[in-house]
DNA sequence: GTCTATAGATTGATAGAC
DNA sequence: GTCTATCAATCTATAGAC
């Protein structure tokens, strides 16, 4: 080997930013190994093909941001457990929206991690969807465990919707500051710190509105909410 | 001329399916008008390039789909003028949503435009991208002018960024409810009512929020909603 | 491990007969 | 307006020299 590490890395490294700038599909082979300065040959010798290099872009940091998510929650209980009182739902919600937004991101590809995760969103592709599933599920299977215990009066059923509800929200916040990155050719950022504040607020009195009453007239449930 | 009509509009109907199933970039020409029942060389009679066929695409649902939103707004607000007060911030965001995802889509290419939408949502291409825009924007406009009126005492950015939510978890909701039908390979359908109205209930929820407090700590804020 | 060269397939677009 | 045939460009993937 000769800088094998070197190359292999390099790869994920440009694979990223170029999935993320371009799209799955849309991303060259031949581009990104451009961008990283290797030999066209070096994707299929290092990883195979185009697909399972997407995918070795996702495992990469699939591992770390889950853990940040879950240690995000896990301390949000832990304190409340030291304070002999119940988890609040603003704060899981806030640590679960802090540590998926609003993470620093210092490294050379990790910058363009989220916006790949925003991309894969609604991606074709059947391997881009697996990832993004890979990579939104664990988190929330966890965010919903928390919150269940946080909003014990909320049935399951509402409380996913609304969950899923957040969960577009969030992505809407991080395909915005893309979009301004983007349009001011610069590299992606995190998400404004006020944005992420708003969306704190919107999605915590979404989540801990009453249930739904089961009246049959739209206009007659504006009466328990205004 | 002898079937131009059938032949142009046969292509649109293709292309709004294959487009919505496939991506823009993925869906080649030859899928298209394979399953128009026209030939290959038709694209480029009828609309000139690939490109100008997705503009065709959007151009044909974008007024009548906002016209269909606008509309939803302006009874809401005559409805209150009428009866001399100001219109409730949840029935018109009640019109809105229902404009957009509740709306029954019977046409033959016409089911598939929302999942089409969604896809274009986070769309690499600039063309796809400048779509959807334009399909989003004159809408958001009229949205964001009636709650204004309906919450005063908001401010604008904060009002600006919840609606940005807003659109968040409405785009979140249509996409499930493509995913559903693709898992089930079923058409595209409708998002569930009962998912509208729990989407109607979060949204409303966090767009009538008080205003954020100004304090530095997040847990400062608690009291004030919980 | 890295390179050149190329196979093999697919694409958008178009020329030209009918 | 519709068709066949094809061009020219692009892509992923790989064989084989070094």
């Amino acid at each position: 080997m000769k800088h094998s590490t070197d190359t292999k890395e390099r790869l994920l490294d440009a694979a990223e930013e170029v999935f993320a700038r371009e799209g799955y599909r849309a991303a060259s082979l031949r581009a990104i190994t451009a961008r990283a300065a290797v030999n066209l040959a070096a994707v299929n010798y290092h990883y195979g093909s185009k697909r399972e290099l997407v995918e070795a872009v996702f495992a990469r940091r699939l591992q770390t941001m889950n853990q940040a998510r879950m240690r995000g929650l896990a301390q949000v209980r832990e304190q409340a457990r030291a304070a002999g009182r119940r988890p609040s739902p603003r704060t899981l919600i806030a640590a679960f929206v802090e540590a998926t937004l609003g993470q620093d991101r210092s490294g050379p590809g990790e910058r363009h991690f989220m916006a790949l995760v925003v991309r894969s969103f609604s991606d074709t592709d059947r391997t881009v969807q697996r990832a993004f599933e890979n990579y939104m599920k664990p988190a929330f299977d966890a965010l919903r465990a928390a919150m269940t215990e946080a909003l014990p009066a909320l049935p399951a059923a509402d409380l996913w919707w609304r969950l899923q509800f957040t969960i577009g929200a969030m992505i809407r916040v991080q395909h915005l500051a893309l979009a301004a990155d983007t349009a001011a050719n610069t590299a992606p950022r995190t998400p404004d710190a006020a944005a992420i504040r708003l969306l704190i607020d919107f999605v915590y009195a979404g989540l801990s509105a009453p249930p739904a009453a089961p009246s049959r007239h739209p206009a007659a449930a504006q009466g328990e909410l205004s």
